[in-house]
DNA sequence: TGCCATAAATCAAACGATTGATTAATTCCT
DNA sequence: AGGAATTAATCAATCGTTTGATTTATGGCA
């Protein structure tokens, strides 16, 4: 059934095409709303291949988390320990792991077809959380509630800095998710890397605000 | 094509039964992974209510985002001028109001429903939008940015003002959308009234922080 | 290298199943 | 009786998948 489970084939475009499909098709329709003709027609193949290279549909799909989460984790960075860190370096870090996460939400068209993948399949697929969790969300958190612990000198463990980072993180996550709703809110049509910076700076703000409140 | 526009009849029971259905499949599943047959069934029906009341599918679909709109409206409360206020009663005025929020949001199971049924849709339909913001969102935003200004001493109509209500808005937002992720982070079983209450003291933390630092 | 046998990959075509919609007949209520 | 409402049955269209044949790439032998 499997074709061949390495790498390095002529084929490897067409896999690689029809994930590159995969993600445009169902982050903007849905996994339903997608057919797979519609899928090798995007990724300028036959629909058998579906079947070929990753047994179905449903396979196709799986693939395609994965490599969503393989790129973003990319994107994010991989996490590392802080280690003992000052207080205003702590800060100074998590500044810029918040505008890194802004330019890659707000920023590029591909991540919003990648995030919109993500988020859609959510809630529907406990796999898809399980994946996003292991892969990156889990191992930056705790990272980021390191560096938040150390910039207020609260336990990282304890649930007001978890939840501080969280909402942080929430912030950025709703200007993509209702971008659609904000749009008409600010008066603005589109979001540019002007906007996007506009955005960052006050959640930077915020980030500041939040963290003076709380340091002890 | 229509059957009678007016209410009150032995079939309002079947066009509620239908909305409700939609509800739970749409708001689950989403559109296209919804058949008719399926909706007919948990509306306890025949497939042929749903184009003899709605005229169709979409039909249907399009009275469910109305009506979530009305009912999510009902809850968040109609807007008021708040008119001049002082500062420190346009803050409580907004810490209610993020409380309200919170509670509609992360309590009932209800509540998740429509809101996965709406924020599904915000990035498939453009009338979506547009009824979700004519309807609650844009009043009601302005109203809190005129909390806001009243809290701060800020303009309402300034950038500054309006990012700040939208990323209030959408920490809380995004402990609905993500509370997959939000459960592991967290080590919660579930979002009980318990760890509701907990989230929403946070966010009101956050939210006194914020005004604080913008105050002038 | 040159040739062929084998495997990998792609293709058009068709399968059964399911989709949303429609029809005609039936039931319900006043 | 008579319109409103519901039902079972059926429609064409599309779904994901499979099939068998064809094309393309790969590896061994001379």
């Amino acid at each position: 059934m499997a074709p061949r489970p390495d790498s390095s084939g002529p084929a490897e475009t067409t896999r690689s095409n029809l994930i590159a499909a995969g993600f445009e098709l169902f982050g903007t329709a849905g996994y339903a709303a997608t057919s797979t003709r519609r899928l090798a027609e995007r990724a300028g193949t036959n629909v058998a291949s579906i079947a070929y290279h990753f047994g179905g549909k449903a396979g196709l799909h799986a693939a395609c988390a994965q490599a969503a989460a393989e790129r973003i984790a990319d994107a994010v960075g991989a996490p590392r320990d802080p280690g003992a860190i000052g207080a205003d370096a702590a800060v100074a870090a998590l500044e810029k792991a918040l505008r890194g996460l802004a330019a890659l939400l707000l920023n590029g068209e591909q991540a919003a077809s990648m995030v919109g993948f993500l988020v859609r399949e959510m809630n529907a697929s406990e796999e898809i959380v399980q994946i996003l969790f292991d892969r990156f969300v889990g191992p930056k958190h705790r990272e980021l509630c390191a560096l938040w612990a150390a910039a207020t000198g609260r336990p990282a463990e304890s649930e007001e800095v978890r939840l501080s980072v969280f909402s942080m993180i929430g912030q950025v996550l709703y200007f993509r998710l209702g971008q659609p709703v904000v749009l008409r809110g600010m008066g603005w049509d589109a979001v540019g890397p002007d906007e996007a910076g506009r955005i960052a700076e006050h959640l930077v703000a915020q980030l500041r605000a939040s963290i003076d409140r709380s340091r002890i």
